[in-house]
DNA sequence: CGTAAATAGGACCACAGCGGTCCCCTTTCC
DNA sequence: GGAAAGGGGACCGCTGTGGTCCTATTTACG
């Protein structure tokens, strides 16, 4: 698992529908029967991504929703965060005061922290923009070894991302 | 959210604290009472790292589960997948034959399977050994500046476990 | 040889949270 | 002033998770 929600989901594809046309503006209504999602559905996640300044909306008659900002600025971590609340993959991070079961679990807390970061590091360096133009095959075949070049796909994505900007 | 099931996280207590003593031997209930887990759910999450080959059962009296592998060659990927399924985000990676809504979110597809190889990657970068002896400060002051840093963290945390093994 | 201590494997249930719908209000253009 | 849009919730079914429990089966030891 370790999935993220569909609304995140959906969030990402409605978010990469406008950054197919930026500057234009949506309703809600055409943004749902263009990516053939409910558009209940697809209505609340355009509020709330409004919410979060994500979305500028527009009210009454010729109203609808655009962008707030330049697609390269905006990120996958941001548009998760936004409809999935914060990115972390253990609970035990944001506070909790309680006694987090022992010492052993507490001990392995400061490399969740790392991990955490790592994932949401992932997430930020893929911005809209990269979601609308694909990057380059170079950045998937940088490295040469079948092992190593896990790490270097991973140095290189977040690179390229940051080159993007 | 973005999160991980408790079992995952539970199984990763338990796999560090047994780590903390590798090659010894552990009963269920011994591992729950020393985590302040729940019991039963101690027991159900170490039948299923026994049957993913994680851990060795021996069963009987004096019986009780050790380490399958060195503390090194087991990585939180592994654990994590073997309690909560296979590692991935977003739900139409796997397979899905259907029609997954529309063009606009399949040209997204590709830019998921690197956003999912990135985590994958980040958690497979972490072994039960780091959990144990967590690494050292330099590879989290690797880089310098506020934004690159990121880059340069997630580089050198994939470079730094790799090294490690 | 029998008993106790351990794992193996499920069946089972409660409940939170997610996915999804609907309704009513407000805003704005024509 | 009416129609077309967004704003803000209330609401609800259902899946899956977290957690318990029961019944084999295996094995050490007296």
């Amino acid at each position: 698992m370790l999935r993220m929600t569909k609304q995140a989901d959906y969030g990402i594809v409605l978010m990469t529908r406008m950054a197919g046309e930026a500057g234009r503006q949506f309703t809600a209504g055409e943004l749902a029967e263009e990516t053939q999602l409910p558009a209940p559905t697809v209505s609340k996640i355009l509020k709330i991504l409004t919410r979060q300044e994500l979305l500028d909306s527009h009210r009454g008659v010729k109203g609808g929703y655009s962008l707030a900002r330049d697609t390269a600025a905006i990120t996958m971590a941001e548009i998760i965060g936004a409809l999935d609340g914060p990115i972390a993959i253990t609970e035990c991070i944001d506070d909790s005061p309680g006694e987090c079961v022992q010492e052993p679990s507490c001990a392995v807390r400061a490399n969740w922290q790392r991990i955490n970061d790592a994932i949401r590091l992932a997430l930020e360096n893929v911005t809209l923009a990269e979601m609308v133009h694909p990057l380059p095959q170079r950045l998937v075949t940088l490295g040469g070894r079948p092992s190593p070049i896990a790490a270097d796909r991973l140095a290189a994505g977040a690179a390229g991302a940051e080159a993007l900007r």
